[in-house]
DNA sequence: TCGGGTCTTCACGACTTCTCCACAATTGTT
DNA sequence: AACAATTGTGGAGAAGTCGTGAAGACCCGA
């Protein structure tokens, strides 16, 4: 049975999305606000997330992005018909769908059925990122050297994916905090190397001399496609 | 410039979605049933595909099961409020998102532009500048001149893809300076020479009698374009 | 609120590259 | 040919870049 979390804030419609979706057969979480969301969304790993917009306090894209940043579980954005910028952020920040207020429930438990059954699809089919030794398992977040499983952290994890996504093709520090971070954040670039650090720490058999991740001088940093 | 093949049998919106996704910067090109969808598919080879399912004749999912026969260009399904089912069998299918109708231009492009940037990741296009015996993968920044391959620094590099892009064509050493720094910096001129010295060391087979990397007295550097 | 882990930032040393100069070699001009 | 302008070149010092350990900020779960 599928586990949905449901964040709403106004309670008359929680009610009715919750009643309906049990209705439908799925087990509802629910959370009133970001800060709840987030934390249940952690201890409780639902299938998938319906994730009203328009919360008080912490900002629905603000959730999205924090989500994101350690889980790829599919996200369906509740909007007012007003916020189209809303919107088209939301998908590039990777929510899987949207639905517009007013919805029919009847609509929205279709497309949490599509949404989940091509996460279902996604899933089946594993995606998993092979370079050299290195072998990524992305919707687990495992990976594996030379069939050693490594414990990474979420940004050593994020890094690694990026560069061992096309060995050989080169990224600057900008770009890597791009990956690391949802958006590209203020900061400061170096940053990267000290994970670049502890990514090599873990991954090199040498760490000293990196055959795997390389750094280019005066450029940035790449994954090996010697 | 990515090109989009558009699948739509009713002129009016076929018009909207091509003038709003030129406006947009995209290179459009169209079909009104199936089997012309197919045969440009085929020989125009698009970057992406906007496939409304509605179609007379050929169903848009037969469509969708054919072009996924032979490839994986990505697809973006049309469908109407009411067709649930085609939805998801589209998804399975493999189409890589839908847009139900009415829809707004703006988030068709939206999702136009996140469906490519998912494809683009995945592919990792590798951009080639050729020219004589100079091969340059600009992504990789990688110089293999006759299939060896040669380290060059960062500004020996940029130094060359400036002059190898258009062989013959003539730059100052003002110009080759600004592209060796990201703007105009106020410096020594000359410097350029320095790293032509030394770009010519490594690519030249008679580094004293320069072949590929020309001087033109008075003036300043070009690519050889004999 | 505390404790443990993670992330950011900093400072330093080691290293690479760039700049700049002086002088030599070449090219163009008279 | 003689001269002037321009370019080639080696090398030294300046500037930039990277690896690193350590300190503190930050976040999250207990």
């Amino acid at each position: 049975m599928k586990r949905v979390l449901v964040v709403e804030d106004e309670m008359k419609i929680a009610r009715l999305v919750r009643d309906y979706l049990r209705q439908a057969g799925f087990e509802v979480l629910e959370a009133a606000d970001g800060p709840a969301a987030l934390m249940l969304a952690r201890s409780e790993r639902p299938d998938m997330i319906v994730l009203d917009l328009g919360l008080p306090g912490m900002d629905g894209l603000d959730v999205t992005r924090q989500l994101r940043a350690t889980s790829s579980v599919p996200i369906i954005m509740l909007t007012a018909r007003s916020e189209e910028t809303d919107k088209i952020v939301g998908l590039e920040l990777g929510a899987d769908d949207y639905v517009t207020k007013p919805f029919s429930p009847k609509e929205l438990v279709a497309r949490i059925r599509a949404v989940l059954r091509r996460a279902d699809a996604m899933l089946g089919g594993g995606e998993i990122v092979r370079a050299g030794p290195v072998e990524i398992d992305i919707p687990k977040r495992r990976v594996t050297v030379n069939g050693d499983e490594m414990e990474l952290t979420a940004s050593e994890f994020d890094l690694l994916v990026v560069l061992a996504r096309q060995p050989g093709r080169i990224y600057t520090r900008v770009q890597l905090l791009d990956a690391v971070h949802g958006v590209s954040f203020e900061s400061y670039e170096r940053s990267v190397d000290a994970h670049i650090k502890n990514l090599r720490r873990k991954i090199e058999s040498d760490p000293k001399r990196p055959s795997l991740v390389v750094t280019v001088y005066g450029v940035g940093y790449k994954f090996s496609d010697a």
